[in-house]
RNA sequence: GUGACCAUAGCUCAAAUGGUUAGAGCACCAGACUGUGGCUCUGGGGGUUGAGGGUUCGACUCCCUCUGGUCACCCCA
């Protein structure tokens, strides 16, 4: 309470080297399995064009519309043309832009991205939903088999898997394609339109912009209208109902367990024929930890040839939480150290400083105090920092060019030649 | 953008319907153990009660404004 200078930017926050433990475990299992899987990293700018969410992410999304922060570059940094610069808002876009950009589908047109890194969206914080936010995702571009789609899923579930989460659970829909999407939506109007007056006024607002998303409204007077309306599935064309089939299929032979949710839609622009949500019960509003789906017309959109595309984006904050809940608070390990030197005397200070780097050199984790403090002070830190052995030096060691060593395990101590004692302790640690 | 709620030590929380010097646990520091950690005991530092104003003899407590934050809505990972 009593800092009142500069604070971090509203809806962001720090991450402290203690806090890393769950952190650490959702990022190694997901590189993992990333690559295990066949994805390579791309990494893209967290800038872009604004223009490339425009088109790809969608104008009349709120995404777009009220979430994004833009800029324009021009004036203050010297430039002659200005182009309006974002901060990106999903990872999708940029993936996509990067693969066209480098003339990828010309060599060889399949490929299988993941990315992880900071998005940013201009919103009001809450649990789990923050304006600098981290997503992990995967982008698989280029094939349309329902093989791809199902791989997708199988990848999310094992990571969420990996990291200890048992309760998540797959929420599984087919939105249909260009083809039969359109005259299902029309015919989800003109249903509405006899129940208009039940209807909340942002439902009202969503038969206009995006009739599919009044299904997510939480409304009671709107669920009882919802619960009557037709659905999706139940008119897909003939393609999109065997891919939805096959998706399936694949699923349940993998002994994936999933719950078919037909009212299940998503808020971007580019999703067609599958989507799906990974949910963790624990998290309240916002439950959904994975959400994911496939766009085959995103890169057509973007200016590329007509490829097909799947893939997902995991929320790592929402993740974490999930993680927090189910596996308890993260080990605040601290950083692994193996030697603390501890010096008697404060003419010892300069050998103990050649030690720490002695021993550096030959690969043990070493650290020493700077503070001055007492020899009990430092023994103290030494405990707390979790180190294996101390070095003890002072005016006695200085003398005989010996080093005491101290295991702080059983409490046994030894001396060692001054010389020999990096070496001795790294063979001791192997 | 809309709404509700919260703000006391580094952390988690106390302080009866306004009443004297705002407390405790943990953490931190030090001593007991003058060249040795953990456990124990003893002591210590630390607060303009988020900021500013108001009501009152008297405000952590009531009222207003501001700031910061939390949760929810819209939307979304």
């Amino acid at each position: 309470m009593a800092y009142t200078g500069i604070k971090s930017v509203y809806g962001t926050e720090d991450l402290l080297p203690e806090q890393w433990g769950h952190w650490r475990r959702l990022y190694s299992a997901a590189r993992r399995l990333f690559q295990l899987h066949g994805y390579g990293e791309v990494r893209t700018p967290v800038l872009e064009q604004t223009q490339l969410f425009v088109k790809g992410t969608g104008e009349n999304t709120d995404v777009v519309q009220k979430e994004m922060y833009t800029f324009s570059t021009g004036a203050a940094s010297g430039q002659k043309s200005e182009e309006s610069i974002a901060l990106r808002p999903e990872g999708t876009p940029p993936a996509i832009r990067s693969y066209l950009e480098h003339d990828l589908h010309k060599k060889g047109a399949f490929r299988k991205f993941y990315y992880i890194g900071p998005m940013f969206r201009h919103e009001r914080p809450q649990k789990a939903r923050l304006r600098q936010f981290h997503q992990l995702g995967v982008e698989a571009i280029g094939a349309a088999s329902p093989l791809l789609d199902a791989e997708t899923i199988l990848l999310a579930l094992d990571i969420f898997r990996q990291v200890g989460l048992e309760r998540s659970v797959l929420w599984l829909n087919s939105i249909g394609c260009a083809e039969c999407r359109p005259p299902f939506r029309d015919m989800l109007r003109a249903a509405l339109a006899h129940h208009v007056d039940q209807l909340c006024g942002d439902c009202r607002k969503r038969m206009d912009t995006n009739v599919l998303r009044v299904y997510d409204c939480k409304n009671e007077g709107c669920q009882a209208v919802i619960q009557q309306l037709p659905v999706m599935t139940d008119y897909l064309c003939a393609q999109c109902a065997e891919h939805y089939r096959r998706v399936k299929q694949a699923l349940t032979r993998a002994g994936v367990q999933f719950r078919e949710e037909p009212r299940l839609v998503r808020g971007l622009d580019y999703y067609t024929r599958t989507v799906y949500e990974i949910k963790h019960p624990d998290l309240g509003a916002r439950s959904t930890i994975c959400g994911g789906g496939r766009y085959d017309g995103l890169v057509e959109l973007l200016g590329g040839p007509s490829l097909p595309c799947v893939g997902f984006a995991i929320g790592a904050e929402a993740t974490l939480l999930a993680m927090e809940s189910e596996l308890g608070p993260p080990d605040e390990t601290a950083p692994g150290l193996d030697v603390y030197v501890v010096r008697f005397d404060d003419e010892a200070a300069e050998a103990c400083f050649e030690m720490v780097e002695q021993l550096r050199r030959a690969g043990v984790a070493a650290d020493m105090d700077y503070e001055g403090r007492s020899s009990r002070a430092q023994m103290r830190t030494a405990n707390r920092l979790g180190a294996s052995f101390c070095f003890l030096i002072g005016a006695r060691e200085l003398e005989s060019e010996q080093v005491l060593i101290k295991n702080m395990e059983d409490g046994k101590q030894w001396t060692a030649e001054w010389q020999a004692a990096a070496k001795e302790i790294a063979c001791h640690l192997q």
